[in-house]
DNA sequence: CGGTTTATATAGTGGTTAGTAAAAAAATAA
DNA sequence: TTATTTTTTTACTAACCACTATATAAACCG
């Protein structure tokens, strides 16, 4: 064992909690005072820990990333409208027991200008997800499964607008049902959206 | 003239700098010195003239809504198509004076528990316009410029979240080409999404 | 045991937040 | 002019923010 005093609490169950704090509250709608009561710890233990909220912020960002890609890894499925399908059904089948909608669209679409650093990095977040969609779908294309007609970064980020809609959706307390609904929609388009030819 | 010493500045000016300020920062990143300062006037003139805080976000949301309404109410186009056009559009098309995105959408995701009322009205504002949109469709299936196997509740639902989703991607720095290029997928999917049975 | 190291709890720090008390200033009314 | 009404400016408040100095407690090593 590793010599000092041991560290009474657990680190991930902490950021657990701080991840759904920041998910429900946001970013700077989350206080230290709601961290350290939520983690059960004081605040010298937090600093100790992770460095100041910022930085406990970017390790609950990377869990949630983490987890999230375990759990759920929507590039993974074999063609490229099955990982429309899990990425889509994904975000609108929301755990009941964790917060509705994606954490990287709720924890700062604004802020004040002290937090622009944690607005920009979810900025940088949410377009490397769309980054590892794109690239996905330029090698479906690549493997015959996606016609020479498909715009990959289009495609992309059409699907990424329609993710966040949904998270917005769901971070409005629309239900599951009406959630998987937009899904539906966006999913019955997918034969039309596959041609990216100026007009149709 | 009304008796007392006049008005020093003008509201609506004063509501404009306020309306930008909380369109960027959202409600809870916007702080009193960056309105006071903005807007030109100390804090005891802005009380006098608003309330408060919230009551100034609020007419800043009034006027939001209705300067919208007046420059591009999308629901006046005399088809559905040219209605879910309008919206889109009108969403990706970003104004370089004005902040990008939709304000309902910017202003708070989330917040700390003292603003939930604020959250609050946002959602409901969302749910209004996305009612609005429905009963417009409602209307044009009325009318027989929808199918019968359309439905006006889910198409409203479907281009709301997708207007929301643009708007995060316009928050996030994206040029209004690509977004214009997320309202082109949404609407070349137009004809597909008109028949809301189960599967296709 | 003593010495070292790390985590803990207590109690604070300076800075910012939304909001205000009080008095002076600028208009109208009589 | 004087009285009244309303806005303005200045200076301020209490509460909260993220963060930390200090001392103590709990583990290890020798």
């Amino acid at each position: 064992m590793a010599k000092g005093r041991p560290r009474a609490f657990d680190m991930d169950d902490a950021l657990d909690k701080a991840l759904k704090l920041f998910w429900t509250k946001g970013y700077e709608g989350t206080s230290l005072s709601d961290l350290t009561q939520a983690m059960g710890i004081n605040p010298p233990s937090l600093y100790a820990a992770f460095g100041n909220k910022e930085g406990l912020f970017r390790q609950a960002l990377d869990r949630y990333m983490g987890e999230m890609a375990g759990g759920c890894s929507a590039l993974n499925a074999p063609t490229a409208r099955g990982v429309a399908e899990a990425l889509l059904y994904g975000v609108a089948n929301v755990d009941p027991e964790m917060p509705p909608g994606c954490l990287l669209v709720q924890a700062a679409l604004s802020c004040s200008d002290s937090s622009e650093t944690v607005r920009q990095e979810l900025i940088d977040r949410r377009q490397g997800a769309e980054d590892a969609l794109r690239e996905r779908f330029e090698r479906a294309q690549r493997e015959g499964d996606l016609p020479p007609t498909a715009s990959p970064v289009r495609l992309a980020r059409f699907l990424t607008a329609i993710s966040q809609g949904i998270s917005v959706h769901a971070a409005s307390g629309v239900g599951r049902q009406e959630l998987m609904e937009i899904a539906d929609m966006a999913l019955k388009a997918w034969p039309a959206i596959l041609d990216s030819s100026p007009t149709s």
